[in-house]
DNA sequence: CGGCCCGGAATGAATGTTCATTCCGGCACG
DNA sequence: CGTGCCGGAATGAACATTCATTCCGGGCCG
């Protein structure tokens, strides 16, 4: 069996084994760093032997893409559940910016991966990406604020100022609750995603 | 000469070389991460042998906590530079999140290394200052925020959520600033600051 | 004056440790 | 009996830190 993804495969084979190496990996990471997340540890936590990770990845630098990959799938397909293309633009807002907060208050490990991934040298790469107008990273995001200035109901600056108004306090607060500074509750989060709202409309 | 702070000396005793050993680590920090930054190159940089570090900061990670330390208060002070408290709240407010902005964009490797430092087992033991309560860590904009929510003036949400609402825009716009995302010009900076603003404003 | 000696700062090669990665004997399945 | 997956010991590179040695300035003696 060739488990590196061939030309036509599915672009990863199923695997106990690999599905453990990548759960272990982010659970260290999450938890202790890049630092704090030696090969052998990670095999360790994986129940398999360190060898047998070079089996499913090329390097650690693959590894921690990989499961970077994987983490950014999982949440564009979660925030774009029960979306709905015809509600008004705030309503499609609150929806999409309650949701993802949700995402990372369910999955604080993911949360926290993507942050040490974000900043470190892996990240730079992902930047260059989005230098180059790749829309994936929270393409819905950006497509929902495009919308807004075209309509003028959102302010009417960059797109990225834009992004930062709208997504940085959901980053942030979502780093506090994780970290236990605050105790967010579903009416919390609502309060939250509104007022960013509040910052970014007209 | 007794370099290491004597009992009744001034904290930290004007040295050249310990000068140096600090910017080199700031530059190396900030721009490759904590990975990117060995004590040797840091040597190399400073134009100081690797020993020599070691007369000056007890150890890496002392070295890494007093760069900190250092920027912090250089931090704390600029933007306490010309702060009115006669001025009504939101005038303050502005004129704070102004300076904080213009400050990132100013030294964006201050910046860059403030977000290393956050991003890394060394931050855990700033943040559980945070929990314990310690004022300094922007000391400032979390009194001001309490008084907004006295006053009424401000949505009455937990502090944490305010902090994020008011500051997670200005840290991402600053870094999508210094990774060459957007331009901020004088304009752009007043613009974000009043819309945090309308994000925590009643 | 000029040579000499000393204290302490500075140096950078040597050391020990921590990993990522490799290698190889063994084991299970066909 | 093969074949190919596994484990985990072995390897070597990258670092932080140490320490024996060098260097330098400035008092002291002849």
């Amino acid at each position: 069996m060739n488990i590196h993804s061939g030309p036509d495969e599915p672009k990863t084979v199923y695997s106990e084994k690999r599905a453990e190496i990548l759960r272990a990996a982010l659970e260290l990471i999450a938890e202790h760093g890049f630092h704090g997340a030696p090969m052998s540890t990670i095999a360790v936590r994986a129940g398999v032997g360190a060898g047998t990770i070079y089996r499913y990845f090329e390097n650690k630098d693959v590894l921690i893409k990989e499961l970077f990959l994987e983490l950014h799938e999982k949440i564009c397909a979660w925030s774009l559940k029960g979306y709905e293309a015809d509600k008004p633009l705030r309503q499609r807002f609150l929806h999409f910016g309650t949701a993802l907060l949700r995402y990372f208050i369910a999955n604080p490990r993911d949360f926290r991966y993507l942050e040490q991934y974000h900043n470190s040298p892996y990240g730079a790469e992902f930047r260059r990406d989005r230098i180059l107008g790749k829309e994936e990273s929270g393409g819905l995001g950006r497509g929902l604020l495009e919308e807004g200035v075209a309509q003028q109901i959102v302010k009417d600056l960059p797109l990225a100022v834009l992004f930062s108004l709208a997504f940085g306090p959901l980053v942030m607060v979502a780093r506090d609750h994780i970290l236990g500074f605050v105790e967010l509750d579903d009416f919390l989060i609502q309060q939250t995603v509104q007022a960013c709202w509040d910052g970014i409309k007209k």
